[in-house]
DNA sequence: CTGTTTATTAAACATCGTGTTGAAAATTAA
DNA sequence: TTAATTTTCAACACGATGTTTAATAAACAG
């Protein structure tokens, strides 16, 4: 898949930057984080960082589609050991993944991350399961959308108090909670 | 209620910061607008800016506060003279705001806008709805939260997809759809 | 209209983060 | 060990920031 011939320093120069970005994240907004502050924590010099990254918003954009690329790695390998996977398996497996990784996805995930990465990460279930709802005829498919966009961004919502609430409930009570709020719109 | 002795100057300073500022967010983010870029377009001395205003963020959080005052003044107009207001007719009124002052609530409450903002607009109706919810003795108070979590972000979807399709359906049809897509969950 | 108050302006200032550069030093891979 | 690659260091010009002063302009009350 991926050419495996990454230098070691490259690879401690972004562990160490992306650490230093995510606990900077965790005190103050993206907007107000310098790259200085970020060379700094990380003890790496800041041409360095010009070398991997153009800004702040490059590097989360990175790490954005790394924990993209984790969360379909983590559904694939679950899907293809599993062949009778069950809507709500899947959607359990997401709440175990995203505890699993509470403090990124805490950052990313919260009300001060941004919207459309959150719903990147919840496609990755409809995608799988939103033609089940057009599947009977009786609603439009424009009334189909906005289900939809009603359902995804409600999801958000409920991971994001989830992840507030300190996640008491268990990945499988969210995932029999999410289902049973989207599947009620087909009645 | 406010004392209306308001500078004349005052009030032409912060409508053609707010208006070039509005101007300016519709073509970036406000990540990357510059305090000397906002001023040189709307020809307000620096000095004047930080005499209001400490930064952008503190400019676009005015901006929002002003918005929410609107929206509730609107509301509470509207509630006063008709006395058997039904939850949908308040929807539609919303909706109604929102189509009214299309410019700034598309920026307001775009994928790029603060999440926070976004649900503090929500809250206003569902503050006046949310008790039917719990009175059906039937769900436990821990998920009416997370029904109403979902509900509110949920809605926050339909208006985005709303106002991105160029605010296509009617503001009742929209009021009707959301009130459908969050009566249901009561059975 | 007039005198007083208040807001805005202009200019200057030190400070800080930015993005880039070229050469030296350090580390890696082979 | 050697050659290649990465990181470091120092320096640089540049632009935005936030603050301050005195001068100017506008609004206000009477």
């Amino acid at each position: 898949m991926r050419s495996k011939k990454v230098d070691r320093r490259v690879k401690y120069t972004k562990m160490v930057l992306k650490n230093s970005f995510i606990k900077l994240l965790e005190k103050k907004d993206i907007s107000q984080i310098t790259i200085k502050e970020i060379c700094e924590n990380a003890d790496i010099n800041r041409a360095t960082f010009y070398a991997h990254y153009n800004n702040q918003y490059d590097l989360m954009e990175k790490i954005q589609n790394e924990l993209l690329e984790n969360i379909e790695r983590y559904l694939a390998d679950y899907t293809a050991n599993e062949l009778d996977a069950v809507p709500v398996d899947t959607v359990e497996r997401i709440f175990e993944y995203i505890q699993e990784n509470a403090q990124l996805c805490k950052l990313l995930l919260s009300e001060r991350g941004d919207i459309s990465f959150q719903k990147r990460v919840l496609m990755l279930v409809y995608e799988k399961n939103i033609n089940e709802l057009t599947r009977n005829g009786t609603i439009t498919k424009e009334d189909a959308e906005y289900i939809h966009a009603f359902m995804l961004t409600g999801c958000i919502g409920v991971i994001q108090k989830w992840l507030n609430d300190g996640m008491a409930k268990s990945p499988r009570h969210m995932a029999k909670t999410i289902i049973e709020l989207s599947k009620i719109e087909n009645s």
